[in-house]
DNA sequence: GTCTATAGCGAGATAGAC
DNA sequence: GTCTATCTCGCTATAGAC
């Protein structure tokens, strides 16, 4: 109980997550399916049946990384502070999904790709969680048609244009390119306000 | 030489474009990795040794359906009506991409999906064909962004994010659905040409 | 908690009969 | 042109020593 009372294994203790992060990469470099325990085991340094000290079997390593992830998502989502005003509710939401996404390519590209590899029950669970999200947009959408704020033709449509326009942004961008990653949310900022018919908020006029 | 001459066996001579759209179908599904030649051949009704009659390998089968996709896209590109007017020309591109998309679901997705799964010289040959693909659309936003007709911060990333708004039609449009692919066109229309800061046309008023 | 060894299986690809 | 049979390899997962 006291401290240093005793020496833990230092490396038996983050072995876990170890695994979890070289699957999560070599998942998403190479896919599922073709990526096998032993090169997972490799990443880590340890021997492949090692790991399933760790997991049961490699679905749940699957779905155990997409579950975390959208978890996550949709904590942070929650997490962000109220916006009554839907125009500003929607800059939030695109500066938070570019900010959040492209923090996490790894893990934003497998829970994208590789629904095709989680077995029934699994997939139902990440695609509630994928359906939370876009719900929130909609929802945020709607406010804004309501107010006349917004102009969209379909706000289950605009939901989904939106977070394909946001979600893009993984496929292309690398820190340290051209664009700093302020400067990207600022660009597709513009876009989504006007593909949604807003107008600039009154505190920063501009247009 | 005259018909009928000489009865060919029938089902040999289209044996070859079954295994592709039984592979094209099946990769689309479970992904590359996850297919056996043994699923492909059995989904065709021949036995696997069959297939390499067909094909020299699996990685092949894979390259030459992402390469028939992208070279139908950029000839049917090519084969469009010369538009001068940068606004026409994006309407234009915006409905061609969604009917040419919507029409090859399984192509599109393997052809985002499955580019891990391609050897480096067969990568490099698809890539330069999406960036010949973005270049087109590129440079219409570019010649509307000189004509004061659109307003785009970035000519690069409008192209990237029109591209990722219109190809995510595919997560969610079916056949039968609540939308006509017509009505589907003139939504994201509307959305696109808003994106870009652009008017309507003068022979369309309606904003 | 990690190792070695291996069971049991299915993969891609080829050889040769018909 | 398609079949059966097979080679060789690598896979997931488990058993049991340490």
């Amino acid at each position: 109980m006291g401290s240093m009372a005793r020496k833990k294994n230092s490396s038996a203790e983050i072995t876990g997550p170890r695994i979890r992060e070289a699957a999560l990469r070599l998942f998403a470099r190479h896919g599922y399916a073709a990526v096998s325990m032993r090169q997972i085991a490799q990443e880590v340094g340890v021997q492949a049946g090692a790991l399933y000290l760790y997991t049961p079997d490699k679905q749940s390593l699957l779905f155990d990384l997409m579950q975390a992830h959208m978890t996550a998502l949709l904590d942070a989502l929650a997490a962000l502070p109220p916006c009554d005003d839907p125009l500003a509710a929607l800059e939030q939401f695109t500066r938070f999904h570019i900010r959040f996404h492209s923090a996490r390519s790894d893990a934003v590209f497998i829970s994208y790709m590789e629904l095709r590899n989680l077995e029934p029950e699994n997939f139902a669970r990440i695609e509630s969680m994928r359906r939370q999200y876009e719900a929130h947009l909609e929802g945020l959408l709607a406010r804004g048609a309501m107010t006349g704020q917004f102009t969209v033709p379909d706000t289950k449509l605009a939901a989904f244009a939106v977070i394909a326009m946001l979600t893009g942004v993984n496929t292309w961008y690398r820190e340290g390119g051209r664009l700093s990653l302020a400067r990207v949310e600022d660009i597709y900022w513009d876009m989504v306000r006007r593909s949604v018919g807003a107008r600039m908020r009154p505190d920063r006029p501009d247009q």
